[in-house]
RNA sequence: GCGGGUGUAGCUCAGUGGUAGAGCGCCACGUUGCCAACGUGGCUGUCGAGGGUUCGAAUCCCUUCACCCGCUCCA
């Protein structure tokens, strides 16, 4: 493990400290032994993913103007909002393809305690003299054993790989591979009968592969107090589903004209098998998703021009580019009406250097989810996919979600642009980034370490904090003047007045305070306070009555 | 789900079978008065949870939960 590394899950360790001796984040249900995957905000933590929130539903809703056409857009074009209940029809999961993806089977090797997908794993049957000496005894005996030789290998190279598996298994070196009677071509393990004739990738011996077991991703609940099987129902895997199925309705009631985009934030669930690296992958999520409609001869444009927007909101908000990447997948990895998906990657402090963990998706879906939805679920290949009765496997609305543009006198089913981000994973990336540890000079120019979240003053949790230098001499009467004065500004503020001047600044570096004032000897005289600087730790003389505005203009975008 | 590690005060940790501790923090009072000050006093624990062994368990054993690391997974 690299010294890198070890500085980093250091320095996670810390953040994680910081967050619940601050009350940033705590582990849920905490008193009765925490729950895997789950996390509560605390009340500096729910202030700042407010403001990650509000930040995003401002910059891409309600500060939208559909009238200008915004820099780097090809077109003018309007956004809404929407919230869509959690809970939806289950036939939305089946036409989405969540429900066939989220039923994933796997099987565990009991040898190497590997875990497989099962339908990933093909293999082939063959045959072959096998040595195996008895144990306690030099005594060798030759037997043919006939298995089926398994790989993971994807495409084209499995045939090479079985071959290496079965050379291994068979005890043979690669000269005799001629030794081998091949018995089958390559076929899908879910071909054989009995999973005790398979030999897993990485075992020595056969039928140490459990039975497939499924691992269901997607929570399910009950619709109605006696609710049977029938009556099944899914919290929502993501929120952009909402958005589709309610496509046709905005487009009928709003006046909304192609392009457009319709925005929505929401919890999210997904039973994940290892809720793993703080909030950074939980079971109960929030997603903040815009589902961008234009059409389909513009649609390249606008997965461009969402990119690198989405890209340069996170930057504008602090975190440094160096740390932040544009991962677009390669072709292999897209579907094929798919123009280009690109994530936007943070290099979050638990990962390895040169790893990166999505923040956000951006993908061009093409008209895939619409059609899904008026004609059922499709395949890759756009078809409906259909059962072994020849029907729809599963059946989509059969409502008409195409669009009509009554100006070009032309009708189409609108293409997507998906940029889909996390809230709680922006917020992890916002705290991360904006932990520092400093040296300071103390009360007698000694250096001491200063542990502070340089936060954006947008989502810093608290904006300023308001001291009396001393408890006395009417300081705390004209501090508490200016508190009150903030608060029904609707500035978020703190009084503080407990411990030693330098303590209390550390407390607000602490927590992301961009500014400090103080109320010291001078202010009776002159009518001045102390404006101190987080980053920079300057101070200068501001006149009390000019406060409130001076820091609103400084909170100012 | 597998393997390894960890779990003691708000935080960081000491405590290997015999009365639960330290530093930091927090609170009060006094002093000082612009960057983690000093003095005095105070607060905080079902030793992660449940069970067992024992005269006696934070300590030994079993089960379980959570966190970290490595696998696995990640529409």
């Amino acid at each position: 493990m690299s010294n890198q590394k070890k500085n980093d899950e250091n320095r996670m360790e810390q953040i994680v400290a910081l967050c619940k001796r601050r009350g940033f984040l705590f582990q849920s249900s905490e008193i009765y032994g925490g729950v895997n995957g789950f996390w509560d905000y605390g009340p500096l933590g729910t202030e700042l993913k407010r403001n990650v929130r509000n930040a995003w539903w401002e910059d891409m809703v309600s500060t939208h103007d559909e009238l200008s056409c915004l820099e780097n857009a090809p077109k003018p074009f309007a956004m809404v909002g929407l919230e869509s209940s959690i809970i939806m029809h289950p036939q939305v999961w089946k036409c989405s393809g969540h429900y066939d993806l989220f039923h994933d089977f796997m099987v565990d090797c009991t040898e190497s305690k590997k875990r497989y997908r099962f339908d990933h794993m093909r293999g082939r049957w063959a045959e072959a003299e096998r040595k195996t000496k008895s144990e306690g005894s030099d005594e060798v005996t030759v037997e043919t054993v006939k298995a089926f030789i398994t790989s993971m290998e994807p495409g084209e190279e499995v045939e090479e790989s079985i071959t290496a598996n079965a050379l291994k298994f068979f005890g043979l070196k690669s000269k005799y591979r001629d030794k081998i009677n091949w018995l089958s071509e390559v076929l899908p393990i879910s071909s054989i009968d009995n999973l005790q004739e398979a030999v897993a990738p990485e075992a020595t011996r056969k039928g140490t592969l459990t039975e497939p077991r499924e691992f269901n991703l997607m929570f399910k609940t009950t619709l109605g107090a006696l609710g049977g099987a029938d009556d099944a129902a899914f919290l929502r895997p993501e929120t952009a589903q909402g958005i589709f199925v309610n496509f046709k309705n905005v487009v009928d009631s709003s006046r909304v004209k192609i392009p457009f985009g319709i925005a929505q934030i929401g919890k999210s669930f997904r039973n994940e098998i290892t809720p793993r690296n703080f909030t950074f992958r939980s079971r109960e999520f929030e997603q903040m998703e815009i589902e961008f409609f234009c059409h389909p001869d513009e649609s390249s444009q606008w997965y461009e021009y969402w990119r690198n927007r989405r890209f340069n909101w996170y930057t504008s908000l602090g975190i440094a580019a160096e740390h932040l990447i544009l991962r677009e997948h390669h072709k292999e990895e897209l579907a094929h009406y798919s123009v280009g998906t690109a994530d936007i990657e943070y290099a979050f402090p638990f990962l390895s250097e040169g790893e990166y963990g999505e923040l956000e998706g951006v993908a061009h879906r093409g008209d895939f989810d619409l059609r899904s939805h008026m004609e059922g679920k499709l395949d890759s290949d756009l078809n409906v996919e259909l059962n072994e009765h020849g029907q729809p496997k599963h059946r989509g609305s059969g409502k008409d979600l195409s669009y009509f543009d009554d100006q070009a006198r032309e009708r189409f089913v609108p293409h997507v642009i998906e940029p889909s981000a996390g809230a709680d994973r922006g917020t992890l990336a916002f705290l991360c980034e904006a932990y520092q540890q400093d040296e300071q000079p103390d009360d007698k120019g000694k250096m001491q370490s200063r542990t502070v979240l340089k936060l954006h003053p947008r989502l810093a949790p608290v904006k300023a904090a308001i001291f009396p230098l001393i408890k006395k001499e009417g300081m705390p009467e004209v501090a508490a003047k200016i508190y009150h004065e903030f608060r029904e500004a609707g500035i978020s503020a703190q009084y503080d007045q407990q411990g030693a001047i330098g303590r209390r600044y550390r407390r607000q570096d602490e927590i992301g305070t961009p500014f400090c004032i103080t109320v010291d000897g001078q202010t009776a005289d002159d009518q001045t306070v102390t404006l101190r600087d987080r980053d920079t730790l300057k101070q200068e003389r501001i006149p009390i009555n000019k406060v409130t505005e001076e820091i609103q203009s400084r909170l100012g975008r």
